[in-house]
DNA sequence: TAAAATGAGTCAAACTGGTTGACCGAAATT
DNA sequence: AATTTCGGTCAACCAGTTTGACTCATTTTA
């Protein structure tokens, strides 16, 4: 077991989180870089493409940005066709997100070499470490949901 | 084995690691800002306080930033007397770095609550999840350092 | 049904944290 | 002696974000 009593074994675990996500979202930052789109655009399309038809109230809680921060960039990417803005049939005041069949390609393009780059790792680090990465980020999620 | 041909398992995992290294942050973030630092504050205690007496240069390739973007917050740490800048005896254009007492103390504080957070989670998570954590993100850091 | 609250969107001003580029001085290397 | 390196600084600028004020349509409520 990790001795996190121990400042060095402490320092190490920070570190390789640091770099870790660093190199993760480094990928990505890099193939949006050159369509000229930025991190925020992947998040929403991201987001549309794990919870379908959700609301911008919903996915600003999820960003956890103001909505004049997602003001721009979503109203881009619904002028390009990536993004389909429709008012709910309950509630007329909400816009449901989803992704056109183009947005769709797009952010699975984004999420492939993302995963291209899990994919090399978990096949050196195997199985049973990338289950334990998996429960470990599951876990420091939840906390982060219940402390909002 | 997680399944990384799933589309589904993919978001999810995305997800994860997004939400984790938000929920890892958030704490330090709120520390600092109640004493009116950054993050690159942290960032620059931490990685002095883990490779003591590195050189400006050694402390800029690991941040990843550019020297105007250290200059002014490494500046005021030293001002508050957190961190020592010294020319180094053996090539007195380096400037070594260290942590003064007060500094070691800062960092700690900052370092304490991001473990808290980690033991909690790794108590639930378990040994063996904990290390597989570790060694998936030392993997996915590794493969950052190769591409610079 | 009138008043209040909610969801979405917009404009403007400001701030943060970063960039590029141009320098300088001291010290080390060639 | 010339060049390079290390550290530092100034200036302009840029991206992404914030706060605050406001509108409009719709839904909820009192």
């Amino acid at each position: 077991m990790l001795d996190l009593k121990n400042p060095a074994t402490q320092q190490q675990a920070m570190e390789a989180f640091f770099f870790g996500y660093q190199a993760f979202t480094a990928k990505a930052d890099e193939m949006l870089e050159r369509r000229g789109l930025s991190r925020v655009h992947q998040r929403i399309v991201f987001f549309i493409a794990r919870y379908p038809n959700l609301s911008v109230k919903e996915l600003l809680a999820l960003l956890g940005v103001t909505k004049q921060a997602l003001n721009i960039p979503l109203r881009q990417l619904v002028e390009v066709h990536l993004v389909n803005s429709v008012a709910s049939e309950t509630d007329k005041r909400k816009r449901l997100l989803e992704l056109t069949d183009d947005g769709a390609r797009f952010e699975q393009s984004l999420r492939r070499e993302q995963v291209k780059l899990l994919e090399r790792v978990f096949a050196e680090a195997g199985e049973t470490a990338v289950n334990g990465w998996l429960a470990v980020n599951l876990a420091l999620g939840k906390t982060q949901v219940l402390a909002d």
